[in-house]
RNA sequence: AGGCACGUAGCUCAGUGGGAGAGCACCACCUUGACACGGUGGGGGUCGGCGGUUCAAUCCCGCCCGUGCCUACCA
């Protein structure tokens, strides 16, 4: 069904389109009956309430490009899609919204507050699933999950009640990061550390028996209100006296012990340090090696609490001030100097994260991070690039156990009850009725919820039906490749790599592939509050989504992040005007073309034919090494700089002559090569390639997404010949002289419409009748003679694979341009001869390099040879004729 | 402090042990019947610096300089 392209191609309804079409015949579906090869992945969900950024357009993009290039090559594509409920932030933007009404979560109470929540995300959750629709994902909607779902709920009770029952979930008191806004535990990962303008207090601790006393120094002065010790090191024999004598605590009065500890650096500060185990990880460590007490200072919300004494009910900041004050007062503030240094903040509010001692639920991880090191360290599963290898190994070789809980109300709450009577937890998938100790039914459900990363560890297999026995999870468990950014490879990537081998005995992927970050033009990081963020949706209707979709993917190369300005994306809108305008030109050309197909064709029909044999087996291979850059770069290449370049110049001439069969030959090629075009840009440009592909006279019911790569040569009009290897030099000469030739019209300044008559020499007589059609349309030349006469003196002579070609000029004028023009080349030809000379003298090269890299020398040095003897010879010539 | 990247044309970036490429920008000519989001030709680079290995280094190794990122309990 051929017809007419538009003019220009108009993106917007030929989107809406085809992704209408792709699923109004279910092609995204995954089938596991489906028995050929499978290829899954599992989307990196996204915030159930977020929006599209350009992160999830690359993401997304290439996880695209993937799922239909595996389509094209035949197999049974799983990409299973879904949204997170992301606990944190989504609680504090709906925390935000009732701040403007004026109320707290607490003012609702928990049931409405989390109903209010499900509200959100019914109003807000489709929002970014159509944004990926819209940038032509093809996921398997029908298998869209959603981490709160009732079947990943069941997954998430599921894994914590066999990880309790193992022993590797428990529940123990320790220092855990607070945000006193949030008033949630959180994570090391979700506490970054920002830099802060703080001060360096040096305090004097006085003996309590005698005179003297010791000197320590903080950046928080207010905790010296829970120190409960000094520690200096053993070995320092500053101190080494006084280890086992006290000090009295300023402004409290507690008498608290000097101790020996290794953990004190003797070289910082004074050499001895304060001890606060309630306040301070280290110290918490030190406290426990003796014994000291962990006092805590802090009450949920931020405010000191009756430990504070007489600072009860301020808050730190206000307490530091009094303390500072009270202190120099007392003589004990010895000294004060800036210190800039790193403190946690909040990841989500940027409040400062204070170290406070709690009773949470945590999760062992040394014994699960061994088989998720091994596995990577044994290939079961690979990075690309692989250098991020030694970013995962580092922080599970060096991990630490994970906080799980979270004091929210949106999320998994923990499925634990405490018995009233006898305290015990009793943990259960379903809620249990009686106490697993004592059997009291006075049981309460444990408050806090999980960290939402735990649910978000289980996606792998939870989206595909476990803790059951479906045949999706037998099918498509390992998933083939996982996409997702560098940041969250601690987070997410490692969390599913330990959870899927524990509970699947296998790992969640087989590839990681981590994509690079899109930068601004100027190469920050884009972020709202720098206002330097680019939204991908204006991107797709100012540009088109395929043009984005290309440009992303030329940009992606292996281990360097993306700078993005307006000149990159300019690349992929002109890529898209350019096929299809020669798409244009095809549809043009096949008036009343019925294929025939099979025929021998022209040469450049069999040349273009073997150029897109090579093009698409160098296109899978870049695709399988994840090289998008160079899949992308290959493909432009061959669609602009041959296709169009040459080839359909090279045809213009056989489609307006007069030959009925080599005119359909060339058509069968033009329907052929741009049919097999189309296939292989279809994954990056999947809707301009339908658009195009369902306009070309082609016998084909079915959509591009259906086709496959192997039936390329089957399907349509197909020429079976390829080019032999005396053809394909024949070509390679062919365009060395349209080069050379060109060349020198352009550097003599000829009218490029102007007509010109070229001498060959006779041994190329035959060869030039086969490229007739070719020298007119490439060349503008309209008569050519053979002649091995010497070329008469008002010609540009040029070298083009060794043999001289003739220009011949009618107006002496332009001899003077030929002679500039024989001086700038002669120069570059000596020096070049010049150098392989130099090396052909050097005994050690012509001994010790490859002989066929000294044979390949000595052939280069014959040819510049020739060309420098005879550039020298018209050279003097022209000039004794100049005068 | 430690680790990992990166430094190639004016800009953004590919790339390889045998005299370096693309896109954009620039210059000249061209509104030729697919395309001016185009065509043809051209200019432009001591491949960050210094050493080493090699017949040969932009590429491999070491050191240094610069930039970015990650990790870390320096009170």
């Amino acid at each position: 069904m051929s017809e007419a392209l538009s003019k220009r191609f108009d993106a917007r309804p030929v989107e809406s389109k085809w992704y209408g079409r792709w699923r109004e015949r279910g092609l995204f579906g995954a089938d596991p009956a489906d028995p050929r090869e499978m290829f899954s992945m599992v989307i990196p969900p996204p915030n159930v309430t977020g929006t599209l950024h350009l992160g999830h357009a690359l993401n997304n993009t290439l996880q695209d490009v993937l799922s239909r290039h595996q389509r094209l090559e035949g197999k049974n594509v799983l990409w299973l899609p879904g949204t997170d409920h992301a606990g944190i932030a989504t609680q504090v933007v709906v925390e935000r919204q009732l701040a403007k009404e004026g109320k707290t979560r607490h003012d609702l109470g928990r049931e409405a507050f989390v109903d209010r929540v499900w509200e959100w995300k019914a109003q807000s959750g489709a929002r970014i699933i159509e944004q990926l629709q819209a940038l032509g994902a093809s996921c398997d909607w029908e298998r869209e999950r959603f981490t709160m779902d009732p079947g990943l709920s069941r997954a998430v009770r599921e894994a914590f009640v066999r990880l309790y029952h193992e022993g590797l979930i428990y529940r123990g008191e320790s220092l855990v990061n607070w945000c006193p806004r949030c008033t949630t535990v959180l994570s090391d990962l979700e506490s970054p550390y920002q830099p802060v303008a703080g001060h360096l207090w040096t305090l004097r601790y006085p003996f309590v028996d005698g005179e003297g006393g010791i000197e320590v120094a903080t950046t928080r002065p207010e905790t010296m209100l829970g120190d409960t010790a000094v520690a200096v090191h053993p070995e320092d024999d500053r101190y080494r006296e006084f280890v086992g004598r006290h000090v009295r605590l300023p402004l409290l009065g507690r008498e608290i012990p000097i101790v020996a500890d290794d953990f004190v650096d003797p070289e910082y500060g004074s050499g001895a340090v304060k001890v606060t185990p309630g306040h301070d990880p280290n110290d918490f460590e030190c406290g426990r090696r003796h014994g000291l007490a962990a006092i805590n200072l802090l009450h949920p919300d931020g405010r000191l609490n009756g430990n504070a004494g007489p600072y009860e009910d301020l808050s730190a900041m206000d307490a530091r001030e009094r303390v500072l004050v009270d202190l120099e007062a007392e003589g004990a503030l010895i000294g004060s100097e800036p210190h800039p240094h790193e403190v946690p903040h909040c990841d989500r509010c940027s409040t400062v994260v204070e170290p406070l001692l709690s009773d949470q639920w945590f999760m062992r991880m040394k014994p699960l991070a061994e088989p998720a090191l091994a596995a990577v360290r044994e290939g079961r599963t690979t990075f690309h690039p692989k250098s991020w290898e030694n970013t995962f190994f580092h922080w599970l070789e060096n991990i630490r156990d994970w906080t799980l809980s979270r004091q929210l109300w949106w999320g998994h709450r923990i499925p634990a009850w405490k018995c009233g009577g006898c305290g015990d937890w009793t943990v259960a998938t379903e809620d249990p009725e009686h106490c697993h100790t004592c059997g009291s039914a006075e049981l309460e459900q444990e408050e806090d919820v999980l960290d939402t990363w735990f649910s978000s560890g289980l996606w792998p297999f939870s989206t595909l039906g476990w803790p059951d026995d479906t045949p999706e999870l037998a099918r498509y468990y390992p998933t083939s490749v996982l996409s997702t950014g560098f940041d969250i490879i601690f987070f997410w990537v490692a969390r599913m790599m330990m959870l899927g081998l524990h509970f699947m005995d296998d790992v969640p992927f087989r590839d990681v592939y981590i994509h690079p970050l899109i930068r601004d033009a100027e190469g920050k990081k884009m972020s709202k509050s720098k206002g330097n963020v680019i939204d991908p949706l204006e991107l797709m209707s100012s540009h088109g989504t395929d043009a984005l979709r290309f440009t992303l993917m030329r940009l992606t190369a292996q281990g360097r992040d993306i700078k993005l300005g307006e000149g990159q994306l300019s690349t992929g809108r002109t890529f898209v005007t350019k096929l299809w305008n020669a798409a244009r030109f095809a549809l043009m050309n096949l008036e009343g073309h019925r294929p025939a197909g099979g025929g021998k064709g022209s040469l450049y029909d069999r040349w273009i034919t073997t150029r897109l044999d090579a093009a698409l087996s160098e296109y899978r291979r870049s695709i399988e090494g994840f090289r998008f850059n160079d899949a992308s770069q290959g493909l432009y290449q061959f669609v602009w700089g041959e296709l169009c370049d040459w080839y359909i110049e090279l045809s213009k001439e056989t489609l307006h002559g007069d030959d009925a069969d080599a005119r359909a030959a060339t058509q069968d090629t033009l329907v052929s090569v741009l049919s097999g075009s189309l296939l292989m840009l279809h994954p990056i440009m999947p809707f301009i390639t339908e658009e195009i592909f369902a306009a070309l006279p082609v016998d084909e019911d079915r959509t591009l997404l259906e086709l496959r790569f192997a039936e390329l040569g089957e399907r349509w009009p197909r020429l079976t010949e390829r080019l032999d290897a005396d053809e394909a030099r024949e070509m390679e000469v062919f365009t060395e002289i349209v080069g050379r030739v060109r060349q020198v019209r352009g550097e003599l300044g000829l009218a490029p419409q102007a007509g010109i008559r070229v001498r060959f020499p006779s041994e190329l007589e035959a060869m030039v009748g086969r490229h007739e059609a070719g020298l007119r349309s490439l060349l503008r030349a309209d008569e050519w003679v053979f002649s091995d006469e010497p070329p008469p003196e008002t010609a540009a002579v040029v070298q083009a694979a060794g043999h001289a070609i003739a220009v011949e000029l009618d107006d002496p004028a332009f001899l003077h341009d030929e002679v500039k023009r024989l001086e700038k080349r002669l120069k570059t030809v000596e020096k070049d001869l010049a150098f392989v000379a130099k090396k052909l003298a050097n005994p050690k090269f012509v001994e010790r390099a490859k002989p066929d890299v000294v044979e390949a020398e000595r052939e280069k040095h014959e040819g510049l040879d020739e060309e420098a003897a005879a550039m020298t010879g018209r050279l003097e010539r022209l000039r004794s004729l100049l005068g």
